[in-house]
Formats: C-alpha cells, sequence, structure tokens
DNA sequence: CGGCGGCTCTACCTTTCGGTGGACTCCAAA
DNA sequence: TTTGGAGTCCACCGAAAGGTAGAGCCGCCG
C-alpha cells in the first residue's frame, strides 16, 4: 500500500508509547514502523527504518528531543519531525522548530488534532499548535535570549553555588560572575538569583 | 460479563488518555467506563459510574490528583486508584499513598507492568512500582517533612520575594521569616534559598 | 573600517541573607 | 502534667548579593 504513513515513536515513556501505537492502529493510512525510548534510539531507528514522519517527545535521557531532531536532520535534511511534548517552556518550541521540527503540538491535544497534523506534516506542510505558537511569540516577545556563558552561569547558581564558588568553577573573577548575573536578572526581567532561577525553570531554559 | 474490570481514566491530556483505552481495548477483560481531563471530572465521573478501577495522573488543572484522591475516598472508601504518573518528587508519592491510593506507577513503565498493576488493585492487593518505593524511602530518609507555614513561606521565596516582603505579606516580623527560612533550609538539607526552591521543586514540594 | 555585543575585570556602596543564640506562647501528644 | 514542636519575636554579626559605573579585549557583521 503506497499511502500508508510510516511512522517512528520516540518517548520515553512506554505506556506513551503503546498507547500511542494503539490508538494509531486503528489508522488503515498509518502504520508504527518503530519505537525510541530516548534520543540515541531515535537517530538509530530513523536511520534504520526511514519512516516518513517521526513523532518526537522532547524529554529524554541519553539524548533529548532537540539534540536527537539536530541530528537526524543533519543526516536526512527531508525528515518530517513533529513534536508531540507536554506543556514546556517557550525556549523548547523555539529550539525545536529552530532545528528542523515541522510541526509542534502539545500532548492535551485531541486524538483528531494529532492524526490532522500527522497527516499535514506528512503531506510536507507544518503544522504548529495555537498554544506552541503563542509560547513562542511569548518567547519572541521576552527580549533577547540569553547568551552561552550566562546560561553556564545560571545553571550553577540554579546548582546552590555561590558567586565566589561559581568564580572558582568557571575561572574567572567574583565580579565578573556578579555582572552575568545582573544581565541574566535584566534578561529574564527579574531581580534576585532565586527568580531567575524559577523563571529559567518554567521557561525551559533550565531543567530539573 | 461478570469479570470485566471497569475503568476511569484520568489524565489531562487527551492523547494519553486516548492512548491508554486503545491500548486497554485489546484486553478482554477490560473496559474504560469515564474519562476524565482534570481531578474534579475525576470526582464527578466517578461518582457516576463507579468504576472498578481509576487510573489517575497527579498533575492535573482545577483539581490535582492527590485532592481527586481524597475527594474519591471521603465519599468511596472502597475506592480502588491507581495513580499513573510521570517522574514525580517523592512528596507526592508520599502524598497519594497516605491518601489512600492503592498503587503507583510511573508512565515509563511497560504495558505489562501497567496491565499486571490493574489486575492486582483489582483483586483488592496493592502495587507500588519499585522506582515509586524508591521515592518513598528516600522521603523517609530525607528528615522532617515542612511545615505549612514553611511551605507558605518557600512559596513567596521562590516568587522571588525577599525576607522583609515576606513578612508584609504574612503579617509577621522579618526576624520570624529568617527563622523559618532558616528551617527550611535544615529539613531540605541545603544552605542558601535558591537551592532550597530547586530542591523543593525537584522533589514535588512546589510547582513551577 | 567602525560599531556592537559578549566576556572579562575593577571599585564602591547598600541591602539582604545566613547563622547564632536565645525567649515566649500555644497546643497536642506522651 | 510535662515534654516537644510549631510559630512568633528579638539582637547581633559577617558574608553574600544586588546595583552602579566604569573599562578593556575580541570577533562578527554591516
Amino acid at each position: 500500500m503506497p499511502d500508508e504513513i510510516r511512522i517512528l515513536i520516540a518517548d520515553d515513556h512506554a505506556v506513551v508509547r503503546d498507547g500511542l501505537a494503539a490508538m494509531l492502529s486503528f489508522q488503515p493510512d498509518m502504520k508504527v514502523a518503530a519505537h525510541a525510548k530516548n534520543g540515541r534510539e531515535a537517530v538509530e531507528q530513523f536511520r534504520a527504518v526511514k519512516p516518513d514522519i517521526a513523532l518526537m517527545d522532547l524529554a529524554m535521557p541519553e539524548l533529548d528531543g532537540v539534540a536527537a531532531i539536530v541530528a537526524i536532520r543533519s543526516e536526512f535534511p527531508e525528515a518530517r519531525i513533529l513534536v508531540l511534548t507536554t506543556y514546556d517552556g517557550d525556549e523548547n518550541v523555539y529550539r525545536a522548530l529552530e532545528n528542523g521540527a515541522k510541526g509542534y503540538l502539545l500532548k492535551d491535544c485531541s486524538t483528531e488534532d494529532l492524526l490532522t497534523a500527522i497527516r499535514k506534516v506528512h503531506s510536507g506542510a507544518t503544522h504548529v499548535s495555537e498554544r506552541a505558537a503563542a509560547k513562542l511569540a511569548e518567547r519572541t516577545m521576552s527580549g533577547p535570549p540569553l547568551s552561552a556563558r550566562e546560561t553556564e552561569v545560571l545553571k550553577l547558581v540554579a546548582g546552590g553555588k555561590s558567586n565566589k564558588e561559581i568564580a572558582g568553577l568557571l575561572f574567572i573573577s567574583e565580579g565578573t560572575v556578579k555582572t552575568h548575573v545582573l544581565s541574566i536578572h535584566e534578561k529574564l526581567g527579574v531581580s534576585d538569583r532565586t527568580e531567575a532561577v524559577v523563571t529559567a525553570i518554567r521557561r525551559g531554559i533550565l531543567r530539573v
């Protein structure tokens, strides 16, 4: 059957994978071609079965969804990847689409939405859910992104490190760390390190 | 058919609900009796259909899983509720079981594990996954729980409030706030407010 | 080439936090 | 009834963080 859509499901939750597979098994024009429980497996399976669509969660161990997208698209630039994930901050939406995902759906969408999205992406279109699009707009609105160094500092702040400890770990002066922390405050629109960390977690810049 | 297990699925993600339903539809001895997309609906649906088992996620809007468990069990003390959720801190495992959940599974379990757990709980036994049990042990090990007041203070700390601001909001002195923050540090095993917030989020004491 | 942004550093100041060591009430459990 | 924990308050100290105002270096892009 030539019009069958062959699908790769990548999600670290077995019950979600199996549930999706069971759900898709009712669709005559779709077939689950492979499963993957982390990003590494997703890349391997993509290479092995060359699915028409990859349904990809973002929060996965070993290699996260964005990294898997990057790896797959560097090898198969035509890959059609549809992100299907839970509520994630704007940063994840941005990173996924920036790296070539063709669609972005939240898991609270309906089955019909999912099937529609799969067919749309398979036909070459893109599909971003309203809420994901809203998050993207949010991210675009909310000022310049953190630099690599700032993100590095922020991670250590989230680990409860003091400015002095961070300075030691990064081989820079405590004053420089303060400068970074202050520009993090500005960019995130907060005024202390605790709120900075919470905001970053909520927006998907940091993981817990 | 007298041995059919009638199941209520409560999860805020439609694709997860539908996926689980599709998966369970392959089991001849099980039947999905109702769906609920939040805690309030879960209580209503439980009352309406009186399922043999409720499969309950914890992170839900309107009324969270634990609150729904409390409500259902106050009305139906014999209710058999099986929690099926993603990685959650030890605090959630504790609260769910403390309030009468009969089982606790993580979503990364296999389909067989889930079916086994459903049958076990239906037969009157309890079923807690290894990883959930490990979290429970962790919680038991990690000292006394936060008091209500301390949790209240911690929420405000997570909101980026200073001790002085918290004092104003709670109508207590700044010194008292400091006392609370210090005992939060002790109980969580940290030494600054930022780490306290991150630890609390990881353990499920605070939500982002 | 010139400008801009990221990264680094310095100096100085004020505010906040972390930590110690108390003290007093109230209430519940032993 | 006594003990203990929670919650409230106090005073004090040094350390850390927040904030300001610079400055220099480097690499990229117009």
